[in-house]
DNA sequence: CACCTGACCATCG
DNA sequence: CCGATGGCCAGGT
């Protein structure tokens, strides 16, 4: 047991506090869990996610507003968001002003 | 221990 | 808008 919990833990405890509706990019989320330099990890530890996990991380994308995923990850990932609200634009990009989340609601 | 990789980001041309 | 470049850090080989 760790008495610390790793970089990756508290990813993953953020993930799953993302509210329905939102979003948040690789870098809010490193800065959220105390590390806005370790963005790289989170890509990491964000894909070493079981593909049947709770955690919704589909609401994950990047600071474009477009989603980093390709191929059927990405339809997948596309189709929950809009089924939450979350409307695409032309460009397959999101407005993250109205969608993205920092922490607060 | 050194090198390479990665669901990124900001900046520049 | 798109491509290239540098930076950032942990993990895998």
């Amino acid at each position: 047991m760790n008495s610390v919990p790793s970089f990756r833990d508290i990813i993953y405890s953020l993930i799953g506090s993302i509210p329905s509706g939102r979003v948040v990019t690789y870098g809010t989320l490193a800065k959220m869990a105390g590390y806005p330099a370790h963005v790289r990890q989170v890509c990491q530890a964000i894909r070493t996610i079981p593909a049947d996990s709770t955690l919704p991380c589909h609401r994950i994308i990047n600071g474009q507003g477009k989603l980093s995923v390709k191929g059927e990850c990405y339809l997948r990932h596309k189709q929950a968001l809009m089924d939450e609200g979350i409307i695409f634009n032309l460009n397959d990009k999101i407005k993250l002003q109205d969608y993205l989340w920092e922490g607060f609601d």
